[in-house]
Order: structure tokens, then C-alpha cells, then sequence
DNA sequence: TTTTAAAACAATAATGATTACTGTTTTTAT
DNA sequence: ATAAAAACAGTAATCATTATTGTTTTAAAA
């Protein structure tokens, strides 16, 4: 396990991530990092992304769209994606850490967690369904 | 819509994904029906896996591992993956109607579904940590 | 039973997200 | 200041999947 060196990169990643909570993908967290580093790479973004995932400090969300998305807030909490228009927003009910004693009824084997997110269609685009 | 007409090589995908209860991914699905089409394209299979989903005769599951697996169990039901072995094994309880209510609490829009799975050790491997 | 149009095919190229490589620059500890 | 390690930018490679193309099957009509 290689020592972490600060960078200025890394660190404007992790700003810009805090200041959203739509839960970018890289190529977002990609182009809006240009602003402040024009030069910065595509790979510099992707590796800092998983690196900061890896130690922690983010995380990373595989909602089944093929591409991953982050979140800088790490604490435990479930995702809603409006299949309209794909926006994904966080939704504020506690754990369902039952779910996971259901799941290991009848199960032979070690239930530690699980996976889930909602979806449906979000306020904004239910809004526009009536105009 | 293009009408769909029948091909072997669609019947032998779908019977193979008939006989395995273990999701199996688009290159495990080629690489077995190569046994009776030796000339069958990835591309073929892909396609068909896609087509057969699409009509609701089988299913696609995104388990986060960034590759699909397929299964021909269409009924509603969730999926286990063992954290060390990577296997994916069905969970024989109900689906949890109820958690769309809850993450709808609090939440301004509609929820009408959730995708769940869950993670652990499975039966096999729990037995090997002993041994 | 030929004919024919559409769908499916095999082969292969293209795409898109992500990861790996390479030579240069930063960081940080001596 | 020096030097080793980490990080960088730029770019190439990988991997899963989708699209394209010219040929073969299917299925239904002539």
C-alpha cells in the first residue's frame, strides 16, 4: 500500500464533489475540475476518484446504467433515479437493516448487507406530466 | 417493432439459460452454446440476450460487477452474491412491497419499484473458513 | 414449389467507460 | 538542496457491449 502524497488535483475533485448532490459521473466531475485545472487528464480524475473511494472518503454508486456514479456523502443512506429523466437523488428513510434477516431466512450462507435503489419518476418530471 | 422470426441459435440460448440457475454472463452463455453452434457469433448471442429480455422472456440483471448476467427465472425475486466467490444465487422470500412505500415517505415524486441485492458469504465458502 | 422480403446470421468494426503505461512534474521527508 | 516516491498529463490498451455489412434463413405469398 503505496503512502498518499497531497495533490491539488485530488483535492479540487473532492471540493467539487461536496458542492453536488446529484452524484456526478467522472466525466462531469471531469469537465467542471477543468475550470480550475484546464490541463488535468481524464484518467487523473478517474484514478483520484477511486482512490478516494478506496480509503473512504467517497463513495461510489452503481445504479445499473452502465456508468458510476459518486457521492461524497459516505454515510449510509438509499438513491432514488427517475427513469424520465435519469436524475438521481437521495432519499432520507433509515437503513433497512431487517431486510437483510428476511433475506437470510431460508438461506444457507452469511447475509451482510445489501444493495438498493428506488426508482419512479421524480417530482419535476410528475410536475410536467400535468402542464 | 420488427416481427420477430424464429432462429435455433435463439432457441439454444434460451434453453441453455433454461438449465442453469447460476445467471450466467453473455461470454459463459457464448462459450456453452458454441458447444452446438460452433460458428455462433458473440454478437449473436448478445443480441438475442437482449432480444429475449426485451420481450420479458428472460431477464438482465446489473449486479454492480459491471458485467450483465442473465437469468430465465422472469418471476420476481432477488439475488445473493457471495463476496468471495463472486457466485450469484437466488433468495427464496417475498418481495418487499412495503420499502417503496417507505422510501416514498418524505419524498416528493413517485416510487414504483426498487432493485435490491443482497451481498454476504455463501453457504460454500462459510464451510471453507472452518476447514 | 419457386419467389421474395424481412429478419437473423457470422464476422468484424466501432463505441464508451474505465484502466494501464510512460516519461515528466510535485510532493515530502531527509 | 537532494532524492525517492507518488502524482501528473497524455495516450494507449482493455473490456463489455453495440453497430455495420454482406450473406444466409425464415416464413409467407405467388
Amino acid at each position: 500500500m503505496p503512502a498518499m502524497k497531497y495533490s491539488r488535483q485530488r483535492e479540487a475533485i473532492k471540493e467539487f464533489l461536496m458542492t453536488r448532490k446529484d452524484h456526478p459521473t467522472a466525466d462531469v466531475v471531469y469537465s467542471n475540475v477543468r475550470d480550475v485545472f484546464p490541463n488535468i487528464s481524464l484518467g487523473t480524475v478517474y484514478r483520484n476518484l477511486t482512490l478516494l473511494a478506496d480509503i473512504g472518503e467517497i463513495s461510489r454508486l452503481r445504479l445499473g446504467d452502465g456508468v458510476d456514479h459518486f457521492d461524497a456523502d459516505t454515510t449510509p443512506h438509499y438513491h432514488f433515479i427517475c427513469t424520465k429523466c435519469g436524475r438521481v437523488s437521495d432519499l432520507d428513510i433509515d437503513v433497512l437493516t431487517q431486510i437483510n434477516d428476511i433475506a437470510g431466512m431460508n438461506f444457507n450462507g452469511q447475509i451482510t448487507g445489501h444493495v438498493t435503489y428506488f426508482y419512479g419518476v421524480c417530482g419535476d418530471c410528475c410536475d410536467e406530466q400535468h402542464s
